[in-house]
DNA sequence: TGTGCACCTGTTTTT
DNA sequence: CAGGTGCACA
C-alpha cells in the first residue's frame, strides 16, 4: 500500500467516523487550521456541524489534512475493515489510530451569543466528549468570557476586579443623572437617544475624547461626546460597566497589554464564533486580535439572518471576512433539514430581492409539502381568530399545541391575538416583552444586593434609597450623589458622615438611619445563606411592609421575590463557588430566551426576532401588510427594508410544514384604525406557492362577482365568514345543566353561564379534560340535543 | 417631598 | 389604546 492510499484510508475512515454529516457538513469539520467560513443556511444542520467540528478537533486533531501515512500493518487491516463497515471500532481505538496531534479542548474556545446557545453547545459536546473533555472546552457568550478575562485583567484598566455589569436600565438611570448635572434638557437629549448613540460609538471602538474630536462643529455630536465622557467616568466611579464595556474594555486591554493578549492567544489557539453575522466591529476587532497570531479562526453564520443592524451589528464583518482572511475557506451548507420545499421556495424568492448578501439556495430532500395558507382578513379579531381555527384543526387531527408558533414584527400585535387565545381556552405562552428580571420588584432586590456587594454602585443605591419611601427625596438624592462624585465616596460612606455636610443637615436622622441599615445588611450578607438573606433584606429594609400594604399586586409581588429564590437555589446547584457577587453576575447577563421551554405543550407567542433559532411545526405569521412588516420606519432606505426582508425570511424559515402568512384589510393600531395593503413580501412569494382563503368583505371592488349566478352566495359567505369564523350558536341559548360538545375538549355539561356586553361566558364541565371558561360567541362549542 | 393629572409618543432587543 | 413623563399643586 503506497503512502497515498493509507492516507486515503485514513480520510475514508474520517468521513466514514462523520457519516451523519452531509458532504458540506463534513468540509467544515475537517477544516481545523486557517480561518473557514461557514454559511450556514436556516435550518442547515448548524449546530451538528459545529459540534463534530470540535469532536474531530479534539479527537483527531488535524488528522484529516495533515494525515501521516505512519501506521502498522495490523492498524492498516482493521481500518480497512472498518471503512468497509465489517467491523466497529471504538472512539479510542479510532483515536489510537487516527489522531494527529490532537488538539487540547481547553485550546477552544468557542463563542455564541446567548447563555442559551453556549449551554446547549457544553451539553452536545459532554454527550459527544464526555463530561471531562467538554468541561475544558471554553464554550460561552462572547460577554461571559470578556468578563472572565476582565475579572483578571481590569486592574490594568484602573477597574476593581469586583465590578458591577448595569443593564440598559441601570445605563439609563445613570445617564439621566448625568443629563441633570450638564447643561443640557432631557428634552433634547432623550437618555434613550444618548445612550444609543454612545452603544454605537463604543461598537466602533470610539473612546469619548475620539467623539470630541470627530464632532468638531457640529453642537448635537459634541454635547453626546460630552455626555459620553461624564458617562464613563460616573460608570467607573461606580466601579461598573456597561454591556458595551465588557467588550469595549476587553479589546482596549488588549491593545495595551500585548503580553496579556499573548497570554489568551496562548490560551485560546482555536476560535470558534457562531451566528457571525450578528457581530458589531468591537467583537470583531476582538476575534481578530486573539486570532492574529495562530490564524486558527471559523465563524458561522448567514448573511440572510442578519438581524440586528440596529444593535450595531454588521453584517460587513461576514461579507467581507473573504477580503480580511484571504486563504479562508468557505463552505456553505445549504441542504435544510427542517422545512418543506415549499416553504424553502418561498423563502428563496423573498430574499433573492436583497442585493447585499451571499448567494445562496436553499433545498431539502422533504418534498413539496403543503401550500403556504394566506389568509386574507377584515380585520385583527377575525385573523386571530382565523390563526386559532388553524391550530383547533391541527388538534383536531391529533396535533399539539405545542407544535403551533404565533410570530409578529411588533410585541403589541400580541395583544388581540392573546386575548382570542384566552377566550378559546387554547394555552400560550408569550416569550418577550417584560422579562422577569426586568419586574420592578426583582430589579430592586437586585439592586439592594449590588449596594451591599459594592457600595460604590451609584445607579442600584439611587434605584432603591427611597423605595420604599423613606422621606429621601430626589434633592437630598442629588446632593448626596454630588458629595460622593466630588469626593469619589461611595454613598454609604457620605451617608454614615452626614453631619459633616452642612447642606444634608436636615435629613441627617433618616441618611444615619439608612446607612445604618446599609450596614446591617453587609454583616448579614456575609454569615447568612443568599436565600435567608433575602428574606432579612426584605424585613430590614421595609419592602415586605409596603408590599403588604399594596394588597393584591403586593402579594404578587413577593410572590416574584419568592421566584427570585429559586433562581437563587439552582445557581448554587450549578455554580462552582456559589456567592452573592456569582449570582448577581449570572443574573446580570441572564435573559428570558433561556426561558424557553419547547417541551411545553402551549402554543408560542413571540416576535420574529425572538424566533430566531428556533423551529416549529405550524407558523403562523400575523400582520403581513405594509406599514407593519416592513414597519413604517423602515421602508425609505434600502438598507434597512433589507433588513426588514432577511426578517422575513427568518420568518419563513421558522416553519418545518405548515406556514400561515396572514393580512387584515382593517387593523387597529395605537387607537385609530388603519388600512394596509398586502406587505410587499408576501407579494414577492410566486402564487403558485400559495393557497389564499379570503374572509373580506368586497362588494363594492367586484362587482361582477353579484352578477354572476355564484356570487350572491359567495359574497354572503365571505360576510358571515368575516362576521365570525366559527359557526356557533348565539349565547342567549346556552343553560346551566345542557350538554355540548367542544372541537378540543370534547363534550361536557354546562355549570354555569355568565352573562356579558354582548356575549355569554360559560363554564362548562367536560368529562375528559375538566372544567373550561369559554366564551360562548367564540369557543368552538356545539349544543348536543 | 409626594401625588395626580394632562400630555405625548409610539419597531425589533442575543448581552 | 397605554405606558411613561413632566409639571403643577398640596
Amino acid at each position: 500500500m503506497t503512502a497515498a492510499e493509507k492516507i486515503e484510508l485514513k480520510r475514508k475512515a474520517l468521513m466514514k467516523y462523520f457519516s451523519y454529516l452531509n458532504e458540506r457538513q463534513q468540509q467544515a469539520v475537517f477544516s481545523v487550521s486557517g480561518s473557514v467560513l461557514v454559511l450556514a443556511g436556516a435550518g442547515s444542520g448548524k449546530t451538528t456541524a459545529i459540534i463534530g467540528r470540535i469532536v474531530n478537533m479534539v479527537y483527531f486533531g488535524d488528522g484529516y489534512a495533515k494525515a501521516s501515512p505512519n501506521m502498522f500493518e495490523e492498524d492498516i487491516r482493521w481500518l480497512q475493515k472498518y471503512v468497509d463497515g465489517e467491523v466497529s471500532l471504538s472512539d479510542a481505538q479510532l483515536r489510537d489510530i487516527l489522531a494527529e496531534s490532537p488538539i487540547r479542548p481547553w485550546n477552544i474556545l468557542a463563542i455564541t451569543f446567548t447563555n442559551k446557545a453556549a449551554g446547549e453547545m457544553r451539553v452536545r459536546l459532554a454527550e459527544k466528549l464526555g463530561e471531562e473533555l467538554a468541561a475544558s472546552i471554553h464554550a460561552s457568550t462572547f460577554h461571559s468570557a470578556c468578563v472572565r478575562i476582565l475579572r483578571r485583567t481590569i486592574h490594568l484598566l484602573g477597574y476593581e476586579r469586583d465590578f458591577t455589569i448595569y443593564d440598559s436600565d441601570d445605563a439609563k438611570r445613570l445617564m439621566k443623572l448625568c443629563i441633570a448635572d450638564s447643561d443640557v434638557s432631557e428634552k433634547q437629549f432623550p437618555a434613550r437617544s444618548v445612550l444609543n448613540e454612545i452603544s454605537r460609538a463604543k461598537d466602533q471602538m470610539i473612546s469619548p475624547e475620539m467623539m470630541a474630536e470627530n464632532a468638531q462643529g457640529d453642537y448635537r455630536r459634541m454635547k453626546i461626546a460630552k455626555l459620553y465622557g461624564i458617562y464613563q467616568s460616573r460608570l467607573r466611579d461606580s466601579n461598573a460597566l456597561d454591556f458595551d464595556d465588557i467588550i469595549y474594555l476587553t479589546v482596549e486591554m488588549f491593545r495595551k497589554f500585548p503580553e496579556e493578549l499573548e497570554k489568551y492567544q496562548n490560551r485560546f489557539r482555536y476560535v470558534l464564533v457562531d451566528e457571525y453575522q450578528d457581530t458589531n466591529h468591537a467583537q470583531y476587532e476582538l476575534i481578530s486580535l486573539l486570532t492574529r497570531r495562530d490564524k486558527n479562526l471559523c465563524v458561522v453564520g448567514d448573511d440572510d439572518q442578519s438581524i440586528y443592524r440596529f444593535r450595531g451589528a454588521t453584517i460587513e464583518n461576514i461579507l467581507g471576512f473573504e477580503q480580511e482572511f484571504p486563504d479562508c475557506r468557505v463552505i456553505r451548507l445549504e441542504q435544510n433539514y427542517r422545512s418543506t420545499q415549499t416553504i424553502l421556495d418561498a423563502a428563496n424568492e423573498v430574499i433573492a430581492n436583497n442585493e447585499g448578501r451571499k448567494e445562496k439556495r436553499l433545498w431539502t430532500e422533504a418534498g413539496a409539502g403543503d401550500k403556504i395558507t394566506w389568509y386574507k382578513s377584515e380585520n385583527e379579531a377575525d385573523e386571530a381568530s382565523h390563526v386559532v381555527d388553524a391550530i383547533l384543526e391541527h388538534i383536531k387531527n391529533g396535533g399539539k399545541f405545542g407544535d403551533n408558533a404565533v410570530l409578529y414584527r411588533m410585541n403589541a400585535q400580541s395583544n388581540m391575538m392573546e386575548r382570542t387565545l384566552v377566550r378559546s381556552g387554547i394555552p400560550y405562552r408569550i416569550y418577550g416583552g417584560t422579562r422577569f428580571y426586568d419586574r420592578k420588584e426583582i430589579k430592586d432586590m437586585i439592586a439592594y444586593m449590588s449596594i451591599v456587594e459594592n457600595p460604590y454602585d451609584l445607579v442600584r443605591f439611587e434605584r432603591i434609597v427611597n423605595e420604599p419611601k423613606r422621606g429621601i427625596g430626589d434633592a437630598t438624592i442629588s446632593l448626596l450623589l454630588d458629595i460622593a462624585y466630588d469626593l469619589h465616596q461611595s454613598p454609604l460612606e457620605v451617608m454614615e458622615n452626614a453631619e459633616q455636610y452642612p447642606v444634608l443637615s436636615r435629613k441627617i436622622p433618616v441618611l444615619k438611619q439608612f446607612a445604618a441599615m446599609w450596614n446591617q445588611l453587609i454583616a448579614a450578607s456575609e454569615d447568612m445563606s443568599m436565600e435567608d438573606f433575602l428574606d432579612f433584606l426584605l424585613e430590614q429594609t421595609g419592602y415586605r411592609t409596603a408590599m403588604m400594604a399594596l394588597g393584591e399586586e403586593g402579594t404578587f409581588r413577593l410572590e416574584n421575590i419568592e421566584e427570585l429564590k429559586s433562581s437563587m437555589q439552582s445557581y448554587k446547584e450549578e455554580a462552582e463557588e456559589p456567592s452573592l457577587g456569582g449570582f448577581l453576575e449570572e443574573v446580570s447577563l441572564y435573559t428570558d430566551v433561556d426561558r424557553y421551554e419547547p417541551d411545553a405543550d402551549t402554543v408560542m407567542l413571540m416576535t420574529i426576532h425572538s424566533a430566531k433559532g428556533l423551529e416549529f411545526t405550524n407558523v403562523h405569521l400575523i400582520g403581513m401588510e405594509q406599514g407593519i412588516f416592513p414597519g413604517m420606519r423602515s421602508m425609505d432606505t434600502q438598507e434597512e427594508l433589507e433588513e426588514e426582508r432577511r426578517l422575513a425570511y427568518v420568518a419563513l424559515t421558522r416553519a418545518r410544514k405548515k406556514l400561515y402568512l396572514h393580512t387584515a384589510v382593517y387593523r387597529k393600531m395605537y387607537g385609530m384604525t388603519m388600512q394596509n395593503p398586502p406587505s410587499q413580501f408576501l407579494k414577492e412569494i410566486d402564487t403558485s406557492l400559495m393557497a389564499c382563503i379570503d374572509s373580506t368583505v368586497q362588494e363594492a371592488e367586484f362587482p361582477a362577482e353579484k352578477q354572476s349566478p355564484f356570487g350572491r352566495t359567495a359574497v354572503l359567505q365571505k360576510q358571515r365568514a368575516a362576521r365570525k369564523s366559527t359557526a356557533s350558536a348565539p349565547a342567549q341559548e346556552y343553560h346551566v345543566g345542557e350538554r355540548v360538545r367542544h372541537n378540543v375538549f370534547g363534550e361536557g355539561t354546562v355549570i354555569a353561564v355568565t352573562r356579558m356586553a354582548n356575549d355569554a361566558m360559560l363554564e362548562v364541565a367536560f368529562d375528559q379534560v375538566g372544567t373550561k371558561k369559554l366564551m360562548a360567541n367564540f369557543a368552538k362549542i356545539k349544543k348536543l340535543s
